[in-house]
RNA sequence: GGGGAGUUGGCAGAGCGGUCAAAUGCGGCGGACUGUAAAUCCGUUGGGGCAACCCACCUAGGUUCGAAUCCUAGACUCCCCA
């Protein structure tokens, strides 16, 4: 990176691996010098919780405010009624309200724990771009905003490129996406004299999009920064763990699990997570990351450590770690492992080892668990398990039992 | 509005009357090797059910001894022309 900043949320961003690109770095770094600067990443509300692919925008929020910025966390009320379609194939399915509501619901709850809201100087503000979307109109928003946009510039965008190379169609609708997030960033400056905009390198076009925009319209200058998107040492975009997205929130991803997925991370990654998911200084990520052989184990339990105890805090981490030496290296049971609670109703006069393998979620499905079964990839309290008809009465279920898929994946399951 | 093409398992994509639950690749899962890593190798991979068995190639009908494959209608998608 040729340019040296003065400012302490730019010098953090360079050093810990956060920064992709920045439309105009002295300017921002002047900006920032000068006061406290409101900068913003938009999030559409697609699913209920967020998950690790979000993370590292979030890390940056939670820096951008101890280092004195003002973080601004735009729910995408609105926008998720249209779809971004930016790099991506396919349309997406479009929710309705009720949907949108919910997931936004699930969202705060981990925004919240990375940063502190409020109403002064640099307190974090949530907010909703369906305020201002949900009541535009229509014929005002083409006459004042689309005027701005020319059509041949859009279409010349990497994010859409492929798309229409590809000759898959891109419909109109997601067409304006691109018109609504820079509308937003010119209301955000416009109501809150929001001056950056960041986001994963995806988002570039869109930024720059409303970088044009609110000069055009407003005469403001404003500002971008990308985050690079996050591949794995061996190039596979990350944040897929055994069975799915590794969700943030609890209640979709149990705080044992996430760790584990840290836990699990490849040698060559564990430097880099460590700057990019903890706050540990720079030279303590760099000698972790460093070690070699088996040794490095002891930095992804680290890791591990310290990106549980920012999300779930520390008694979840240190009950995580304490199930996974349990297991791991004792071959026993730990507190923390997934558990799936049978109440004596609903198990009536029994179940089968197939349903508890599923219910338990080691499994996708009635199929997949005879599948593991059948290559012995099935415990039943560490022992393998080689009936696939097995049949758990209530007596069975007394004790608790314990579950494996394969090594690594283990459930309780327990009368309630 | 007119003309054409298409809809197959998580995805991509073969199959075009029986030998098809359906090639192949990716992804997923399990195993071996290790360090709960990576790489590699091996196996496996539609769904429901304790089971017998049942459901499944867009949907609904039909033709056939027999259909993912043929016919009819419908839904949806894409392309071209206006």
């Amino acid at each position: 990176m040729a340019y040296h900043p003065k400012s302490e949320f730019l010098r953090v961003m360079i050093d810990r691996g956060y920064l992709a690109d920045c439309t105009d770095y002295q300017g921002l770094d002047e900006a920032l010098i000068a006061g406290v600067v409101p900068a913003y990443i938009g999030y559409d509300a697609t699913a209920k919780s967020l998950h690790v692919g979000h993370l590292m925008n979030i890390m940056v929020l939670r820096w951008f405010q101890k280092t004195g910025g003002k973080p601004i966390t735009l729910m995408g009320g609105g926008t998720t009624k249209v779809g971004d379609p930016s790099f991506r194939s396919d349309e997406r399915p479009l929710l309705d309200e009720a949907a949108i509501a919910a997931n936004i619901d699930g969202m705060q709850q981990v925004f919240a724990k990375y940063l502190s809201y409020g109403e002064d100087g640099t307190d974090a503000i949530m907010l909703n771009n369906a305020e201002w979307l949900d009541g535009l109109n229509y014929l005002e928003f083409l006459r004042d905003i689309g005027r701005h946009f020319s059509v041949n510039r859009m279409l010349s965008f990497e994010s859409v490129k492929s798309r229409l190379d590809r000759e898959q169609s891109l419909s109109f609708l997601e067409f304006n996406y691109m018109s609504l997030q820079a509308y937003d960033f010119l209301e955000l400056n416009r109501r809150y004299g929001c001056l950056l905009q960041m986001g994963g390198s995806d988002q570039w076009g869109n930024i720059v999009n409303g970088i044009d925009l609110t000069r055009r319209v407003l005469d403001h200058e404003i500002y971008g920064l990308t985050t690079p998107l996050l591949t794995t040492s061996d190039g596979r975009k990350m944040g897929k763990s055994q069975g799915g997205a590794v969700w943030l929130n609890g209640d979709m991803l149990s705080p044992y699990e996430f760790w584990q997925f840290w836990r699990n991370t490849t040698d060559a990654d564990t430097g880099k997570f460590l700057k990019l998911f903890t706050e540990l200084p720079l030279d303590e990520c760099d000698r972790l990351g460093a070690l070699e052989g088996s040794e490095i184990n002891e930095a992804k339990i680290i890791l591990a450590r310290e990106v549980t105890t920012l999300l779930h805090g520390a008694d979840a981490a240190t009950a995580a770690e304490a199930t996974a030496r349990e297991v791991f290296e004792k071959g026993g049971t730990g507190d923390d492992l997934p558990t799936l609670t049978l109440d004596a109703a609903e198990l009536g006069e029994g179940i089968s080892i197939v349903q508890l393998i599923v219910r338990s979620g080691l499994a996708g499905s009635g199929k997949e668990a005879k599948r593991l079964i059948a290559e012995g990839g099935a415990k039943l309290n560490d022992a393998e398990l080689t009936d696939a008809g097995l049949f758990m009465t209530p007596a069975d279920l007394a004790e608790p039992i314990k579950l494996s898929a394969g090594k690594k994946r283990h459930a309780l399951v327990r009368l309630g």
